[in-house]
DNA sequence: AGCGTGACGTATA
DNA sequence: TTATACGCCACGC
């Protein structure tokens, strides 16, 4: 448990194959709405580690802001697609849908 | 101990 | 409506 970040990665490894999220939320959640600076921030160290699901946190437009991160590729949007998030133009179509909200599904008091 | 930085978000022009 | 500015707060140097 080094801070923040271990928190955003663990909240980010709730996030379901097939929803998405995004950095405000997860930041609100986690007590600091804002921070969510920190939480995109967090993301870029969880890159590269398993269980870390970073394709799946875009930002509250659902647009993917971090692919640029992700390998220099459409590997994230290829990782959503294949989830059944449909993405076009680095956005995440019907992001209202597929939005998973940590806070409605995880237990506050747990983090 | 202090400064700059950043996968954001909201406010203002 | 789109574009630009500012604020935030933890991390790395």
């Amino acid at each position: 448990m080094s801070d923040f970040f271990d928190r955003v990665h663990e909240v980010c490894r709730q996030i379901p194959a097939g929803r998405v999220s995004s950095y405000g939320a997860i930041a609100k959640f986690l007590g600091a709405a804002r921070s969510a600076r920190m939480v995109g921030y967090a993301m870029n160290a969880s890159i590269g580690k398993e269980g870390v699901p970073a394709h799946r946190v875009v930002n509250r437009l659902g647009m993917l802001s971090g692919k640029h991160y992700f390998g220099g590729s459409t590997l994230m949007q290829e990782l959503l697609e294949n989830e059944g998030v449909p993405v076009a133009n680095d956005q995440v179509q019907n992001f209202e849908t597929y939005f998973w909200n940590p806070a409605d599904h995880l237990d506050p008091e747990k983090y």
